[in-house]
DNA sequence: TTGATACTTTGACAAACGTCAATATATCCA
DNA sequence: TGGATATATTGACGTTTGTCAAAGTATCAA
């Protein structure tokens, strides 16, 4: 039986400020954006892209999969604040949000 | 109608050297393993604990979450070479692996 | 050997996810 | 206005995920 209540062990502190859940949950919203290796390849390609950014009909073909998945994709990246985009014509150019990736960056030792 | 073949844009050309499949594939699973914010608090405790570690039972309580939750979790983490744990009686003490966000270090700007 | 404590595994379930075909929307150009 | 291209949304699907209760395994102590 798994005891309630005071845990049994040693009991050696923990430290006192752990992380927010707040702040934890904040990221996990980016860990998990590029938690899938097709996402995580079309964020690199977008990085890639520089300031300038890509065309979206550019990421279809070299990541092997339908318009929409893509399009979903792009999406996931855009509601986790990774990539936004800019309209030309009909075209939609993707970029990388500068600093993006600060939130992680923090978190690493 | 989506064109198949080339795509229609400017064709600024992509980076020659994208991320590698099985790059991104292993990058995934470390973020994956951090794309829960319960498994994130997880290991967060788990490093701030040091090179003793912590004992497991004593992370059941601040997470909220059942003993088999929890242990469900240090396997995903453990699986994804983020923690490892050493036996110490009945008791398993799990500690962070050195070095394990290299990677994700290394995919940072 | 028996009981207690620590932990893992199994099985079940609902929710979330990745994917595509089909459809809808947006923008330009003739 | 109508057709063509680029992109987004919808709806459906099988798969994966997070969760817990219940049962199983491991270790120690009396």
């Amino acid at each position: 039986m798994y005891a309630e209540g005071m845990a049994q062990s040693r009991n050696i502190p923990l430290t006192k400020r752990p992380i927010s859940d707040e702040r934890a949950t904040s990221l996990s919203t980016a860990f998990s954006a590029l938690s899938d290796p097709i996402r995580l390849r079309l964020f690199d390609l977008v990085r890639r892209a520089g300031e300038t950014g890509v065309c979206s009909c550019d990421l279809v073909e070299p990541l092997d999969r339908s318009q929409p998945t893509i399009s979903h994709h792009l999406k996931v990246l855009r509601e986790a604040g990774l990539v936004d985009s800019r309209r030309e014509g009909t075209w939609l150019w993707y970029f990388a949000v500068p600093d993006c990736l600060c939130d992680i960056q923090s978190f690493l030792p």
